[in-house]
DNA sequence: TAGCATTATCTGCCTCGGCAGCAATTGCCT
DNA sequence: AGGCAATTGCTGCCGAGGCAGATAATGCTA
């Protein structure tokens, strides 16, 4: 472990890291809510119909992977399910769990929605190398590889 | 300029950087939050109180550097001048204008919170080496140049 | 000076996510 | 089997931020 990159006296703001995530999210967030505007599917419940078809099969594991509420997506399950995107289904090995799998009109629906974020992705990453965008990656996921490890550390004792 | 970074065929959510920097900044700013959690002032209020500190002087500033809605920002501030952190004087060079400044107490508590955001960016950073730390601060800082390029470029065509 | 577009702030309304509590179900332990 | 903690998903409530319209003040143009 190298020495703390931070220290009271010489702090700025602009130069912290939070601050930097935070506009960077802000911005790539705007970008691609701004892309979906006018379709029938919000980025957020595009995001979740991509977990789906990434394999991801109960309420609680798309809670766990985004971060995501319970309470928000079984709201935002309903309107998914309401459209026909999405159908619910009473697991019969844990009659707690309810599967969600995506429809027919759902997989179509997903794909048909694809380009506009690849779009806003490599619109975002356009000035990148691709030496320069991989280790973006690589410091991204090393990031939040350490704090989700502090995370579970402090939940597991509470 | 390379060649996109991404394409539909090979696409995969997880390795988004839209992903990866909601992620990352969804944890580092439950880390913090938690860590303000018990004192009398919010996170958010804590930065906006560091950005007055570092030189911003009106709240229409405060909203775009810190990307926060001007409406939010209204109600932030009367908490903040409630408790006597913050106050407002009209300008007289310009009268729509409200000059935000610190008052000594401000100054007091802004002071006083900061070891406790210094000590969690340092614990969300501690397995990256100086170099890391460099490179992930300037691809942050290209990323974000980018897409304020971007917005600039859209809000000016409307 | 009169008219009009622009800017800065504030207010009300709406949406969405966080949180706490609830009901149903399961698994563990005795 | 019986009791009890833990887990899953759902619902009501609350607070915070986004958005649109209102207000006041300024600057530009004729």
């Amino acid at each position: 472990m190298s020495a703390a990159h931070y220290d009271i006296r010489s702090f700025s703001s602009g130069q912290s890291v939070g601050y930097l995530l935070k506009l960077a999210h802000a911005l790539m967030h705007d970008a691609a809510a701004a892309a979906f505007e006018g379709h029938d599917v919000s980025f957020m419940q595009w995001l979740i119909l991509v977990k789906l078809r990434e394999g991801a099969s109960t309420a609680g594991e798309l809670c766990r992977i985004m971060w995501y509420d319970t309470g928000a997506l079984t709201r935002l399950l309903d309107q998914l399910e309401e459209r026909g995107l999405v159908e619910r289904l009473r697991s019969v090995a844990d009659r707690r769990v309810v599967n969600v799998r995506l429809t027919a009109a759902g997989r179509r629906k997903t794909s048909e929605l694809m380009p506009l974020a690849i779009e806003r992705l490599n619109a975002a990453l356009a000035d990148f190398s691709k030496a320069e965008f991989a280790q973006f990656m690589r410091l991204l996921k090393k990031f939040i590889a350490t704090l989700q490890q502090a995370e579970q550390a402090r939940t597991t004792v509470s």
